[in-house]
DNA sequence: GCAAAGTGTCATTAT
DNA sequence: CAATAATGACACTTT
């Protein structure tokens, strides 16, 4: 959900549904996408559709594994899509399910399939058609409302973000939400039906809160009875079950913004085909649970016509930029320079500077402080546990005393663009839930890769275009975004929040500074030293890559020789230190086999020592009974003049024929001399 | 406070 | 020859 949250924030999603309106077919043309791929559409999503993987989409920001970027969103490990969010495998099925031809491409097809997942397929369906219904009307809104913008007609794009909403216009929206709907069917007023619904949330947001979860709920249900290949894809590994209430959290948020877009949408198209898009606001948004209660909402309007304006600025820098290397105009950039989010453009005056795919924070409005406050307190701590360590470097406090203008005014800074990343209100937010567009565009979008500042690499502007874009290792992908926006903090309405991935309670601030301290301590040398120098590598990727993928690395990027040395040193560390714990465990396991064995061999000398003791006992018995048998012969026996035999003096021998002879002893002794010499001669 | 165990690291050697 | 594994030794931390 968060890809395409930040997708649609792009402009990507906004983009392609004006022309689809323009159409009048809610349809999503794959090709469409192909020709004008969204910067931020994800790779795997395109998987799921059987699009191009590799070449098109190189310019996603997110990184194709996880590990530092995943941001409570991609496995720390591997390549998965957010099982948290539903795939886009799922919401297709979900909605071809409804047997409309449909590709859910959108936020718009997102809440249907929500709304599909929540058991509310009539409502999804009605939706699907009303939207149909009232694309052809509305299709000429969506077209002043973005076209004008697209084609670029004012010669500044951002002119049609630039108008504010009148005050009017938003308490109309805010007050008569539905009466503004035409009846135009049947179509029509089950969507009526559904936007009553939604407002009604907005007054009940505790209501709609509750109802959200149990749409999240039975939508997990309803994924689980899908087929085997959409069950593989969402299905859950273990850390993101542990996150279940964060996941739904995260699909509580995003199933709202979603039910913003469509109700928006909708409600332009079928009520006020002739206006255009900017009489919406995203006070219209029926904001749920905490977001809602915490936040006055006439402040945290972001108009819509700010998305589409800022999404058409996107198209237009794609189509600009042919070959994805985003150019700024310069008159667009100086024109308005008061606008936080370009001042980090108007600093970048090398072409080479822009990454393609990067600045795209740019282009995306400014994010309402209090939103984005009040998201992040929603957030549960424990989701520090899931970040790893890169989140940790952009949320980190030890880089957050640095002004972002003293790393444009130091280019020879070593710490980096992320310095600036950190002070965003990002990780935490981004990673876990937005709650709007904008605040997912402004603040979570940027902050995921500005890890990209590997190396501080302002100093070095003109590297930061050497990215391998058929690379398929997905620190490619970080380094693209070395030149993210982060100058929105620098609004002074928001200091505070801008240096924290959340805003901190009263109370909270001694759990913050704890935790932060736990945090810092729990960390290793290596990566407190890693997250020093801004690599954008874990420790445990570090140590774990092969080592063409670690060279790689090291040739591919520009990577100060302190970096290179630090990189080479955790490798050579942690691979030591998992050769040392399996020598030990070896030694170990050594230790306790020759301690089993000397057991062995003790139990088996005690036991021959028994049988020795037993052989010598009947040893002792068989003489014994020899002894006794040879007295009692002796005793019978008699010499030639009837006196006993003295058995000291005569012995018994048995000759060859088997016959008993009396001899004396001293003939036995000297017999057994000669026998025994004789056998010596014969050996 | 001390001793033993555990752990990380370095240097060296082996593979 | 480079990379890695293995291991002794040492320092430090934990128990």
């Amino acid at each position: 959900m968060k890809h395409l949250k930040r997708w649609w924030s792009a402009g990507g999603g906004l983009l392609h549904l004006t022309v689809l309106l323009s159409l009048g077919v809610l349809r999503v043309d794959l090709d469409l996408y192909l020709l004008l791929p969204p910067p931020t559409l994800l790779r795997d999503e395109l998987l799921l559709l059987g699009g191009p993987a590799s070449s098109a989409y190189a310019l996603s920001p997110l990184p194709a594994s996880g590990g530092w970027g995943r941001g409570g969103q991609l496995h720390p490990k591997g390549r998965e899509l957010d099982p948290a969010a539903p795939p886009e495998g799922q919401l297709l099925r979900k909605v071809r399910a409804l047997g409309v031809p449909f590709i859910p491409r959108t936020r718009v097809d997102a809440w249907l399939v929500h709304s599909v997942a929540a058991g509310d397929a009539d409502e999804a369906h009605g939706l699907l058609g009303a939207a149909a219904a009232s694309s052809a009307g509305g299709a000429g809104a969506s077209v002043d409302g973005g076209g004008q913008a697209v084609q670029g007609g004012s010669g500044d794009p951002r002119a049609a973000r630039s108008r504010p909403l009148g005050a009017g216009e938003e308490e109309k929206a805010l007050a008569e939400p539905t009466a503004q709907v035409p009846d135009t069917g049947g179509c029509a007023s089950e969507e009526n039906e559904v936007l009553r619904e939604k407002h009604e949330g907005v007054d009940h947001s505790s209501q709609h809160e509750e109802n959200e979860e149990r749409a999240s709920a039975q939508k997990e249900n309803s994924f689980q009875q899908n087929n085997e290949d959409e069950n593989k894809i969402a299905e859950k590994p273990d850390w993101e079950a542990e996150k279940s209430t964060e996941s739904r959290n995260e699909r509580h948020l995003n199933g709202t913004d979603i039910s913003f877009s469509l109700e928006d949408l909708l409600q332009l198209l079928s009520s006020q085909p002739e206006n255009s898009l900017e009489g919406i606001s995203l006070g219209d948004i029926p904001f749920s649970g905490s977001i809602s209660d915490g936040m006055n909402s006439s402040a945290h309007h972001v108009t819509f016509s700010q998305a589409i304006s800022q999404d058409v600025n996107l198209h237009e820098a794609i189509l600009l930029c042919p070959n994805n290397t985003f150019i700024r105009d310069p008159v667009a950039k100086t024109s308005q320079p008061q606008e936080p989010f370009l001042q980090f453009n108007s600093h970048t005056t090398n072409p080479e500077q822009s990454l393609p795919g990067t600045n795209l924070t740019g282009f995306l409005p400014p994010v309402d402080n209090h939103t984005r406050n009040l998201t992040s307190q929603d957030l549960d701590l424990s989701i520090f546990d899931e970040i790893d360590l890169m989140s940790l470097l952009a949320t980190e406090n030890d880089l957050d005393q640095i002004d972002i203008s003293q790393l444009f005014d130091e280019p020879d800074s070593e710490s980096g663009l992320s310095l600036d990343s950190s002070r965003n209100s990002t990780s935490i937010t981004k990673f876990n839930s937005s709650p709007s567009i904008c605040d997912e565009g402004a603040t979570g979008y940027s902050s995921d890769y500005d890890l990209g500042a590997v190396g501080g690499y302002y100093q070095e502007p003109s590297k930061l275009c050497h990215v391998d874009h058929d690379s398929g290792f997905h620190g490619d992908l970080t380094f693209q975004h070395v030149t993210h926006n982060h100058t929105y903090h620098l609004k002074p309405s928001a200091p505070q929040s801008t240096s924290e991935p959340f805003s901190w309670p009263g109370k909270s601030q001694k759990i913050r500074s704890r935790y932060l301290e736990d945090t810092d301590r729990n960390l290793s040398r290596d990566e407190r030293h890693a997250k020093a120098l801004h690599i954008p590598f874990s420790v445990d990727e570090i140590v774990r890559m092969p080592v063409d993928s670690f060279n790689s690395m090291l040739s591919r990027y520009y990577l100060t020789d302190l970096q290179v040395s630090l990189l080479r040193d955790i490798r050579r560390r942690g691979k030591n230190k998992v050769a040392a714990q399996n020598c030990r465990k070896r030694k170990l396991d050594i230790i306790l086999n020759l301690e089993y064995d000397v057991c062995n061999l003790q139990a088996k000398k005690e036991m021959l020592k028994r049988e020795r003791a037993q052989c010598n006992k009947a040893i002792n018995i068989m003489k014994q009974k020899l002894h006794d048998l040879y007295r009692d012969i002796f005793s019978r026996l008699r010499d030639d003049q009837g006196r006993p035999v003295n058995p000291n003096l005569y012995a018994l021998q048995c000759s060859h024929d088997g016959s008993i002879l009396i001899i004396p002893k001293e003939l036995v002794a000297s017999g057994h001399k000669k026998e025994t010499q004789k056998g010596k001669r014969k050996r």
